[in-house]
DNA sequence: ACCTGAACACCGTTCAAGT
DNA sequence: ACCTGAACACCGTTCAAGT
């Protein structure tokens, strides 16, 4: 019996339609998220969101920002620069491992704040890792590109996986994709075929980045 | 005035279909290519097409195959081995800066023919330099995983550009836009926007590639 | 077997009209 | 200022009907 007004918590905002749009899109993902489905959600019209919004492209824009800089927590201080990368890389593919269409959308629009944002903090890493301006720019550039691949590899993978179908199975049937390739022709993709089924997609994620550092390292 | 039976030179099949296509993407862009104008090209109904190809997803596909497969011609065989995937990852750039779309659909459906194929020569050259079979896939993934981030990059930058804008200017924008931000908060963002107005795509590209041969050689 | 083209179910986006 | 919801222009895809 508070005698205060209520407040207004069903009130729209960019907040609660950015929120509303995260939840339909890690729950039935981006095809499931529709200007009429988000509508529906938030118990108003469509052109509500017009108000808040300029378009779906800002609307996606909005939520991978929003995911990725939730990931992008910065790692104790006194962590040694080349770990301060790993941590970091390993949260955005962690980020895009939990929420694929935010690394669909990362790739397919950069220069969003969320890479300027993971640009600087690589950049830093580097520097501290005593990497010459002259090759600062490559070596960032070649680490932000390489995370994106694997972030647009991920979310593809993720895509193609039946909703309930558990990783191992898919590997397997793309392991045996890959054996259904002449041998012949393809003997190396028929060994790595091999590798594929039991690898982890996070510890290969990681085996790239350490070979970009030793990289990096050698010049 | 031959007698024979003219050829139906304007039989729809497969082939001319993903022509079609190709010429679509390459003329005006993705969002360019529909069914209705497609047809419209082929002077058929859209249902024509359907009987040879299954959906969009399938036509994009067979156009990203055909325009990835002519950029993987074989490069001499006394090629070293580090310099044919240099060549090889430049033939990718290239048909990628030529055909955006592609990159873009590339990204988005792995495991198709085409990736099959970049993998299987990557993984070649590398074990002809050497590398052994427990590094090879980490090392082959890496190197495939780098060069999808750069064509997802590159196609989405020219989905930027609006048609009949020049890369410099483009690249002015960008660096203006990196520019804008607060150069407290963003110092390496702020030096890279000078190195990022008059770098070179194509340059910055093989830096990365050879970052991640060092790498692997340092194993 | 192959093609036609109207029809269906669905989009993103706009906008006059409301409060 | 903010919201409503019908309307518009446009998709991918299907399918009965043709040849």
């Amino acid at each position: 019996m508070p005698s205060r007004t209520p407040r207004r918590t069903d009130a729209l905002s960019v907040d609660r339609i950015v929120a509303a749009a995260v939840d339909i899109l890690d729950a039935d993902g981006e095809n499931a998220l529709t200007f009429r489905a988000l509508s529906a959600r938030l118990a108003t019209g469509a052109g509500a969101i017009y108000w808040h919004i300029a378009d779906k492209d800002a609307l996606l824009a909005a939520a991978t920002e929003h995911v990725i800089a939730a990931a992008l927590t910065d790692g104790g201080p006194s962590e040694a620069p080349d770990t301060a990368i790993r941590t970091m890389a390993l949260g955005i593919f962690d980020a895009i491992d939990a929420h694929p269409w935010a690394g669909a959308h990362l790739v397919r629009q950069p220069w969003q704040l969320a890479m300027v944002e993971i640009f600087e903090r690589v950049g830093r890493h580097l520097t501290a890792l005593g990497v010459t301006q002259a090759v600062l720019f490559n070596a960032g550039s070649a680490l932000v590109n390489y995370i994106l691949g694997v972030a647009g590899q991920n979310a593809a993978n993720a895509r193609l996986r039946p909703p309930g179908a558990d990783r191992a199975a898919l590997l397997g049937d793309v392991a045996a994709r890959w054996l259904s390739f002449d041998a012949q022709r393809y003997p190396v993709v028929h060994q790595m075929a091999e590798q594929l089924r039991d690898h982890d997609d996070r510890e290969q994620f990681l085996a790239g980045i350490d070979i970009l550092l030793a990289g990096v390292a050698s010049r």
